[in-house]
DNA sequence: AATATCCGTGAGAGCGCTCTCATGACTACT
DNA sequence: AGTAGTCATGAGAGCGCTCTCACGGATATT
């Protein structure tokens, strides 16, 4: 009984403090690596915390040290999205790994709703992380304001649409990657091209949609043959036999992410339409399953791993103290495969 | 520049208590909904809190409580496999979801290699997280036993290959669903079958494997058809290369995963062979991809989203104190596609 | 040899919260 | 009317850690 107890018994750094004949400052110093600490005793501290198995308490760290070395990613985004979009996955992911090492942890917040959004904000102004990383955010959001304006450090990808100053990002060349998309499409020979955009009130929706317009523009052509969508493949498909009702001798079609494009893919098939002999398709994204889709889609390459990446590192920088960088803007390419 | 300051400083418990003219204690009464507390304080309280934007210090609280509201994602994967993998990204986003209005966060921690998993080992111990979810454990893995022996509430997402006493899991019949994807394989007329198993030290590859053989036994044929993957979609296709070569007269596979199964499907076509025709393949996953493949995979749904949301709640009922439950074992069923 | 400097160490004051216990003011019982 | 019980409230002791400051002994300076 006594001794499961003693057993039992988490050790502090009292505890250590006492088995090594030290005082609990002197074990703090060991444990932060403080070089005032002479060689034996340091060892000796460090003998007891390995026979006690001592593990540091992370809250009260905080508490005392007013950090907490965990930073936040947060997406918004409706379920059956975000259950179905592997670029959200990636980001997760890469985020993970990019923190490995740093001795920062990675807290996942998934904020559906407003009222959720609203409690997010308490959340992290409650300390509990010390920065915050967003992800697909859809434009009337207030939370990078309200971040912005409690001081904590954020990092937005994709561009806000409307700019804060002092709010930083990291942005994928949405414009450069839709225009290499259309140029593909009439170099290729296709002369009524189509474009299925994303939701209007996203920046990558808007940012694509400029680029397709640009290049077209750009090759004395009229870019008035657009069909929306919400980044769903069913919603692909859907502005697939749209475009394919109202405008029958289209040939080439640039959809802005690689889920609309399967979608268009797949009611082309259904129309019997070969591609891309009848009708070329390029997506955008450059997903996992880009590679597998019948024929195989050309898209643009999305450095989602490099996004995740760089805003890590950013959000790391400006923890650390140092003053928020412009925003970051990354190159995307053209990755050639069968369907145009 | 003192009226900055004022701003500044966030409030605290103190504070509130002050503006509300009452003490600490009342103000933390009132946060935690006791009932003892008059209407009117309540509402005095209640107006300061608003007044002042005060929002409790998690560290603080966690250190008081001795718990923190948060539990950890554990998941052991190298690099490339957890970004192509889409089960993991549904097991990750399905735990965020069951986790939304319970007041829960999750810690995502990403854990490659031996040396990240025993400073994880010290982190859980640090008391950072109440409970740990174990994604994707690999056989030999320490983890389990170090976080039973540590007393932290723990549940593991698929059958651990020894299983330990008072640790609970939530796994997939993956034995029942291997031997419905190799019924289906024998009833659709396929005599000469083979199976691309996964990985030896993971119990999902060894139970799928048990499975098929299973069904073939019952139907009085040998499974001596085997080549191993190791759940990637290349050495999936490798494997259909290998079996090809030893078994050229092979009408019918069962691949361990649909990534794997993706990879044959491809090696298939390059080797001539047309599915179902020739060669009919069944998956097991039940991916978002696999409804996209030429023809469209014929594959056993795996209940990602139900294992992660009963993972959850297992492991929040052992949080909240109650005793280990007996494992759970989720159903799986054949979505019938195409390729077979 | 006397004073100044440095360095390893300890004492102790917080960090912001929860929770037990004590304290009065009331209501309820005999 | 007197005692017991109830209830809202406050005082204050931690929770486990970091960090400032003070202290004494060793080393460097004049």
């Amino acid at each position: 009984m006594g001794e499961v107890s003693v057993r039992r018994q988490k050790p502090t750094l009292d505890t250590v403090a006492a088995a090594a004949g030290v005082s609990r400052a002197t074990v703090s110093r060991v444990i932060n690596g403080s070089p005032r600490v002479s060689p034996e005793v340091k060892d000796a501290v460090e003998t007891a915390i390995g026979k006690l198995g001592y593990v540091p308490n992370r809250a009260a760290r905080s508490l005392a040290m007013r950090r907490t070395d965990s930073v936040a990613l947060v997406m918004r985004e409706p379920d059956a999205t975000v259950l179905s979009d592997p670029y959200l996955g990636n980001i997760i992911i890469a985020t993970s790994q990019a923190l490995i090492g740093t001795g920062v942890q990675l807290v996942l917040v998934n904020a559906r709703n407003d009222a959720e959004h609203s409690r997010l904000a308490d959340y992290v102004r409650s300390g509990h992380v010390d920065g915050v990383l967003l992800a697909s955010m859809h434009d009337d959001d207030p939370l990078p304001r309200l971040l912005l304006d409690a001081g904590i450090p954020t990092v937005v990808g994709g561009r806000p649409q409307r700019h804060l100053p002092g709010l930083s990002y990291v942005d994928v060349d949405n414009v450069g990657g839709a225009q290499l998309a259309a140029e593909r499409l009439l170099h290729a020979g296709h002369r009524r091209l189509a474009t299925i955009a994303g939701p209007r009130d996203m920046t990558a929706g808007s940012d694509r949609l400029a680029g397709y317009q640009r290049a077209l523009s750009a090759a004395g052509r009229k870019a008035d043959r657009v069909a929306y969508g919400d980044f769903t493949r069913e919603s692909g498909e859907q502005a697939m036999a749209t475009l394919l009702e109202r405008h029958p001798d289209v040939d080439g079609v640039f959809a802005a992410n690689d889920l609309m494009a399967i979608g268009a893919l797949r009611c082309l098939r259904a129309a019997g339409r070969r591609v891309p002999d009848d009708v070329a398709v390029v997506g955008y994204d450059d997903i996992e399953m880009a590679k597998y889709t019948e024929p195989p889609l050309t898209t643009i390459h999305q450095p989602a791993v490099a996004q995740a990446r760089t805003m890590t590192e950013i959000l790391l920088t400006q923890i650390g103290g140092d003053p928020v960088p412009d925003p970051v803007v990354l190159p995307t390419e053209l990755v050639e495969r069968e369907s145009v």
